[in-house]
This record gives C-alpha cells, sequence and structure tokens, in this order.
DNA sequence: GGAATAGTGTCTATTAGACAATATATA
DNA sequence: TATATATTGTCTAATAGACACTATTCC
C-alpha cells in the first residue's frame, strides 16, 4: 500500500527533500571526464562536486535532470521520447541514493542520473557563473589527495565519488551492449573517433583492424554518410552516423577476460 | 550545487514523500510470478498494487525494502553486504519513479526494488493479515481485463503496471549475465531445475544438453555438492549450489536472435 | 620516401547450436 | 517393458583475436 489514510495527512508521513545529481560524461584527449562544480557554501565549501538541485514540486525527474544539465551546459537531453533542437546528449536514470547521513543538514534523495555528451565545442554555453569544469574521472576518484592539479585533488563532496563510480561502470557496461558510445561522439564521425571513444572508456587498447571489421559488421550499429574526412591524418576515413539500432547484437566484447 | 543556503531553511524545497516498491518475483509451477497486495482503501480500491511503504525518517531505502519484504513474505533480504540467516532473497534498487501525477493524493517519489526469490514452501510467513498473492506476471501485465480468473483481471494500480514491467525486464537481462537466476532457486538445486527458471523467466524453451554443457562449464557458476536427487522423476540428477561468481563469463544467450 | 591512419584479407582457436547416444531412475 | 530425465559426445557454422597486407593522405 501507499499510504495508510485516503486523506492527505501531512503527518503520516516524513518529509524529504528530493534533487537530482548528475554524472555528465564526455570524452576529451582521449580521456574520460566528467563535469564537476566547485561548492561555494558549506557543507564542502570549495570542494568538488555532481552538479544538481531540487526536483520542483510540479516537475518530473527526468525533467528535473533534464532542466539542470541545461543549465550547467547549455546541452540538451535526448531522451527515447524527444528529439534534440541544438545538441544532443544522452539521458537516462541512473539510481537513488538515501542514505540518511548523505547530506548532514536534513534528509535528502538524489535521483543521480546518467549524462553521456560529445566533447563540446564551446563547453558550458549557458552555465551559472559559478565555477565548473570537465575533469578526468580518474582524477575525481582518486582517494589520497596528493596536490598534483592542485584544486582537482580532494575528494568530491557528499557521496558524490560513489555516485561517479556508480555512473562510469554503467557507462562502460552500457556501450557493450548497446550503441551508446555514439552518444560521445558528434553526429557525424569516422570508425576511429568511435574506437578511440571505447579506448578512453574501458583504459585499453583495441586492435583497429578488428574494431573496424565488428562495428561496421553490425546491423544497424553504423550508417555511413558517404562523406570522407581526414581530421586525423593518413588516409581519409568514411564519415558516419549513427545507425537505428539501439541494442548491439553480437554485443562489443570488453577485453580482459 | 545542492541547497542554496547552509542554514536547514524548510521553505527552500518543496516536500516529498518517498516510499519503497517491491517488484518480487518467483518461479512457481513453471512461471514467472509476482507477488501482489490487494488495496484496501482508495485510490484504485479492491484494484491489485505491488507490495510497499513509506521509507521512515531514519531509515535507508534498502533498508526500507528489506524491512517491507520481510513484513509482507517472512523473507529475509540477502544484498552484497550482508548474509541471510533465514531465506534468502536477492534485493537490488530497480529505479525511481516520480511523476507529479503518479499518486492522486500528493507528491509521492517511489524507489522501486527488484526481489528475487525461491519459490517459497510456505508463502508469507509473516504477512499482514490483508490479502496477497502470487500471480504470474503475464496476468498481471494484461491489457484488457477479461475476466479471466475474476479479481486478477483488472489493471495494476498507480503505475505499478509499468514498475513491474520494468522489473520483470531486468530480471531477464540480469540472469543472461549473473548468476542471478540461482536467487530463484532453492539452496541445493539441479541442473535441471535451473534450467527451468531460465525457461519460465525468458519464456522460451532451451536444448537440456546444451544448457548442461554451458552452465557446468561456466567457472564459479555452480558447484556441486555431492548429492544426487530424483525429485523430477527420471535418472536421479546431481546436487549444486550456487558458486561464487556473481558475473557470467561468458554470458549464458538468450534465444531468438 | 617515411610516417600515420584507414581498410581488407586470412588464419586459428573457441563456441553456440543441432542432435545422436548412453545412463538411470519410475510406472 | 516403456517413459522420463540426466549426461556425455560429436559435428558444423559463426566468430573473436592475431596479424599480414594494401590504400591514401601529409610531411
Amino acid at each position: 500500500m501507499i499510504t495508510p489514510m485516503p486523506p492527505y495527512d501531512p503527518s503520516a508521513f516524513p518529509p524529504f527533500a528530493v534533487t537530482v545529481d548528475l554524472v555528465v560524461l564526455t570524452v576529451r584527449r582521449h580521456a574520460l571526464c566528467a563535469l564537476a562544480v566547485r561548492r561555494g557554501e558549506p557543507p564542502f565549501q570549495g570542494r568538488w562536486a555532481l552538479p544538481g538541485g531540487f526536483v520542483r514540486a510540479d516537475e518530473d525527474l527526468e525533467a528535473a535532470a533534464a532542466r539542470e544539465l541545461t543549465e550547467e551546459t547549455g546541452l540538451q537531453a535526448q531522451t527515447p521520447a524527444g528529439a534534440s533542437p541544438i545538441y544532443g546528449a544522452h539521458l537516462e536514470q541512473l539510481a537513488t541514493y538515501g542514505d540518511p547521513k548523505r547530506d548532514p543538514r536534513m534528509r535528502v534523495v538524489s535521483v543521480a542520473h546518467l549524462v553521456l555528451a560529445p566533447d563540446l565545442p564551446a563547453p558550458r554555453a549557458g552555465g551559472d557563473a559559478h565555477s565548473a569544469r570537465w575533469a578526468p574521472v580518474e582524477t575525481l576518484l582518486e582517494q589520497d589527495d596528493t596536490t598534483r592539479e592542485g584544486e582537482l585533488a580532494a575528494p568530491l563532496a557528499f557521496d558524490h565519488a560513489r555516485i561517479l563510480g556508480d555512473g562510469v561502470e554503467r557507462a562502460r557496461s552500457k556501450i557493450e551492449y548497446s550503441s551508446l558510445a555514439t552518444a560521445f561522439c558528434p553526429p557525424e564521425f569516422t570508425v576511429g573517433e568511435l574506437r578511440r571513444v571505447y579506448e578512453a572508456v574501458w583504459g585499453v587498447a583495441l586492435d583497429p583492424r578488428n574494431f573496424h571489421r565488428k562495428v561496421t559488421g553490425t546491423p544497424g550499429f553504423l550508417v555511413p554518410t558517404g562523406g570522407t574526412t581526414t581530421r586525423q591524418g593518413g588516409r581519409p576515413a568514411q564519415l558516419f552516423r549513427a545507425g537505428g539500432a539501439t541494442l548491439l547484437n553480437p554485443p562489443m566484447l570488453r577485453p580482459e577476460v
């Protein structure tokens, strides 16, 4: 049952605050990076955190996540039920975190979402003025606070390291059996660019020849556009768009078995 | 950011009720079944719904799900971090549902959990006195309300059909790449019993010979206990326990590619 | 030409799936 | 005996992974 009594009785249930937090991933300079914002107030003042905010009173969870995403990055969310007018990014619910002690101020349940975005030509178009940046997930997840890059060494605020870790693991496994790796690519891309996405997300090196044969042979994964490009140097490469398939069959296989 | 201001300001965020709903699945008589409870009050009075209830003020989400599970079924949850003293059932978070209109009375965010349980010798040991029963998921998800079994024909309350559908899909896909199918089995089971679990969850027939070769050849999946049984008739079968592996490599392959 | 990337072809070990054959219980 | 289930073995087609080789650009 959902409630014991039909008339709305506010004393019948404890009140919660509900937020959305975002794990926004992209691939930059051959590394998997996440969006982090710097906290301006306590608790965890000055520490880095995942972007996020309160769900509004009449707002769906996914709508709240999409709104926060646009506010922080200027990206438009691309959910299964909606096309993207500007620059698409994949958005899906990740998991919900509700430890009673996760926020020292009050009881906050956070519905984390995962966003996969292409490397932005102009990062954070419409973002707030507060400090935000892309950082390699390895840096953000490091335990020790050896000051390597200085400001980025301290661990993430709240339970955000755990949330980020869960998001990274979700992304690593979803590009195995779905075509979501293309969400990290611009609308048109080469097989080599797609391979570098897999290599960055999985953190492994892949054989370019076998990779090419595999992705071009998987039905519905890639659609050739007819064009070619030479942005990587070397022989010009064919350009592709993401095909209609969402689930890959057979899946891409992650090495190290 | 999580909140705009450090001092706790209740007016700064809208209040939500947070519940857990349970998709409890088992395999009975060669069919995948879910636990449903009958609602005693409006809205949806008299309709079937998923078991669930409010998260308490100082309770973790998973603890709330485990508590509701024990209240409704007598089952003890078996989470990664805890052994089960009585009868184990696998519990994991499924997804969170927060459509502003999903409950007509107030704003309720429900964190759904998935439970995989063996067929119970005595169903619902410590359950409440209110009406509860196992029903085939096909029956619960039927759209039309042709009165076949009478009481079970009406659609589920709230958005519970969608939640149940998501839970069934999660279970179907998780037994592909994890050893979770053993969560539907008693502590000791035969290869044939495990095969009937796969057949019931996937709704397909599997070749007993290839299945046997596959599961016994997957490292860490099954551990022979040395005993045999003849509960299915025919030649006695070896008894196995679940092995230590949680992820299957290579995975079980679902037919119909 | 040399270096870099793109793309095709070939070989081998592994495996999924079809299915024959054998083993051991109950009726 | 017939029948049911369990278990092993065999064959074949498909595929992942290793890697030789060719193609086409820029320097």
